[in-house]
RNA sequence: CGGGCCGUAGCGCAGCCUGGUAGCGCACCAGACUGGGGGUCUGGGGGUCGCGGGUUCGAAUCCCGCCGGCCCGACCA
């Protein structure tokens, strides 16, 4: 492609508010532009991207014997009820009426639209099958940020297996797994895989594949020496046992005016009292159901935690009129002591501990000397509290590490939700009806597009890896106004094309400082410059993006010279 | 959904407080010079000032409502 008839819009100034690097280096290269809130055009540079890495994406579900499908991105309402999902998920789908008043839904998965058409496999001989598609999924999020990374409308590959057997799922999910390493190594991400928690999705497994960044919304605990790493919202972790006095023979009121916070009673001057002394109380609703949550003052509930725990679906704080009417107290004098005839879940950390202070449920009062198990009727002990850095790995004690990661990959063990409630199932051997194993994955590829420039950029621009790069070369013309550079440049060009290499040339009426730095924001591997300068030598400067190291080479010599480095480069992709 | 900020040329912004001919930089068009890291000069084109209503002789500016966008929080498959 001749850039000079081509359009690439790149900018000078970083387009305002935007957050994540790779948000700015996208818009400011000519790669994506936004069309509203969380949704965006792919421009000829992006959507080139895009390609590459779904024919990567393509490559290894083929590889794993999965067939491609394309399914509708508009689905009927009446198909979200069977599953139960049109109330479940709420407003996170995008939902319509079409002229007749049915109500319609655009798509954010497609397990049931899938399952649907499982339903028609009869025989367990036809299975396992592996499904997949690249298609377009619409997600009302709430609040869509940093660019590709957090959006409303994108694609998503989705595949979904199908098997008679929880062991032939194990199987599934595990081709899968190894697809997905490839895949992401393939398109130079470095990829965590995490035991995650499965959310509204059901099911008893999942895996999350996180890049590492500070752009990334997930928290991950990992540690080093084992390997052990979950999403936080499901890692455990060791704390020390604290070491309780003797405490008291009962709990004790005493008055604590003003005081709202945790942070309030360690300070507060009559009888400070350490946030690992205090048993916070936490009122939530789950499913309509007002109950306690138990943590030590000095740690946060993970929700995620304590809905997996209940099989809740619908988890929120109480407000503050259901938070009077269940304990008669505000916030900051809450205490599940003496509490009955309601749930209360609390932190495994608080098993045993003697000698707490917690709210008195009455105003400006707490109570000290509280034995947890003597004095409060915990109804559950669960893992609930939220993994720090630095606690022990619950594998093998070592120090945890906790970082920020994007999730560019998911995988589900889902078992038989959708294929019992969509009528999924096939006879086996012995002639009995069995409802179809089912595993669903996804990988979000303009994620993934976004995820790569978070990990690779430098101040001048984007850094491609050459597997997704849009362009393998790009050729800078110097001065297409020198009838010998451009000459040069144009034979140079056609020789690489011929050679099945992908070839940018900049041929616009620029100076050249203007393209070497639009060369450097486009991030393309390898730059190639041309100008009246080298050719007096018979020379031209190959340039590598990443290193922006160049070299001379002969102007005869160069295009089978860079052919040769472009196909040893592109090779070095992993293989099976 | 709560808190904050912002909508003026393709992009980045000033003007608004204190109402009176709509501006700047970059980009764009024409021409000239120039040509190895965002060059220089000359001349030009481009605006329902987010939308609707109100106040006023007069509104980008003041008031009300709405819409959109961004950030923080909540939420999130």
């Amino acid at each position: 492609m001749r850039w000079s008839q081509s359009f690439i819009p790149t900018l000078r100034d970083d387009p305002a508010d935007a957050e994540a690097i790779s948000h700015k280096l996208l818009v400011r290269a000519g790669y994506i532009r936004q069309l509203m809130s969380g949704v965006y055009s792919l421009l000829p540079l992006g959507f080139a991207v895009s390609r590459k890495i779904t024919a990567i994406v393509r490559a290894e579900m083929n590889a794993i014997g999965a067939q491609e499908f394309h399914l509708p991105a508009l689905h009927p309402a009446e198909l979200w009820q069977r599953s139960g999902r049109w109330e479940l998920v709420g407003d996170e789908m995008f939902r319509l009426k079409d002229r007749r008043g049915a109500d319609t839904a655009l798509g954010m998965t497609h397990e049931e639209v899938f399952t649907t058409i499982a339903s028609e496999l009869r025989s367990y001989r036809q299975l396992p099958q592996i499904w997949f598609q690249l298609q377009t999924k619409f997600r009302d999020e709430p609040r869509p940020k940093s660019g590709l990374l957090r959006v409303r409308e994108f694609t998503m590959k989705d595949s979904y297996s199908f098997d008679l057997e929880p062991a032939g799922l194990d199987a599934s999910f595990q081709r899968h797994f190894q697809a997905y390493r490839r895949i992401f190594s393939r398109c130079g991400l470095e990829t965590l895989a995490v035991e995650a928690s499965s959310g509204a999705m059901g099911g008893s497994e999942s895996v999350e594949f996180m890049v590492a960044s500070d752009a990334g919304e997930d928290w991950v605990a990992s540690c080093a020496a084992c390997g052990y790493a979950a999403n936080v919202e499901k890692a455990r972790s060791l704390v020390a046992a604290a070491q309780d006095g003797p405490g008291l023979a009962a709990p004790e009121r005493f008055a604590t005016p003003g005081v709202r916070t945790i942070e309030d009673l360690v300070g507060f001057v009559d009888s400070p009292t350490a946030a690992a002394c205090q048993v916070k109380t936490l009122v939530y609703v789950l499913d309509g159901e007002t109950v306690l949550v138990l943590l030590r003052g000095d740690d946060q509930l993970v929700e995620a935690k304590l809905r997996d725990a209940t099989g809740a679906i619908e988890v929120r704080p109480a407000q503050d009129t259901e938070i009077r009417t269940a304990l008669a107290a505000s916030i900051g004098s809450l205490g599940a002591v003496g509490v009955s005839g309601r749930r209360v879940f609390a932190d495994e950390s608080l098993r045993g501990r003697r000698a707490m202070v917690t709210g008195a449920n009455h105003d400006g009062f707490h109570l000290r000397g509280v034995a947890v198990e003597r004095d409060i009727a915990v109804s559950s002990w669960l893992d609930l509290r939220l993994a720090r850095a630095g606690e022990g790995c619950p594998m093998c004690e070592a120090a945890l590490r906790v970082e920020k990661t994007i999730e560019v990959g998911h995988i589900f063990k889902l078992g038989t939700r959708y294929s019992e409630k969509l009528g999924a199932a096939v006879l086996d051997e012995a002639g009995v009806t069995r409802p179809i194993v089912m595993g669903s994955y996804g990988i979000g590829i303009e994620r993934m597009l976004a995820a790569v420039v978070e990990r690779s950029h430098d101040d001048a621009g984007i850094v491609w890896p050459i597997s997704v790069a849009p362009y393998e070369v790009l050729i800078t013309v110097v001065n297409p106004k020198d009838a010998a550079t451009s000459d040069a440049a144009g034979a140079l060009y056609d020789a690489l094309r011929g050679a099945g290499i992908e070839v940018l040339l900049d041929d616009r009426d620029e100076r050249p400082g203007v393209k070497f730095n639009d060369a450097d924001l486009i991030g393309i591997p390898y730059r190639l410059t041309v100008g009246p300068k080298g050719l007096k030598e018979g020379k031209i400067e190959i340039t590598r993006r990443q290193t922006r190291v160049a070299r001379s080479v002969d102007l005869h010599k160069a295009a089978a010279s860079v052919t040769e480095s472009v196909l040893e480069e592109r090779s070095f992709a992993p293989q099976r």
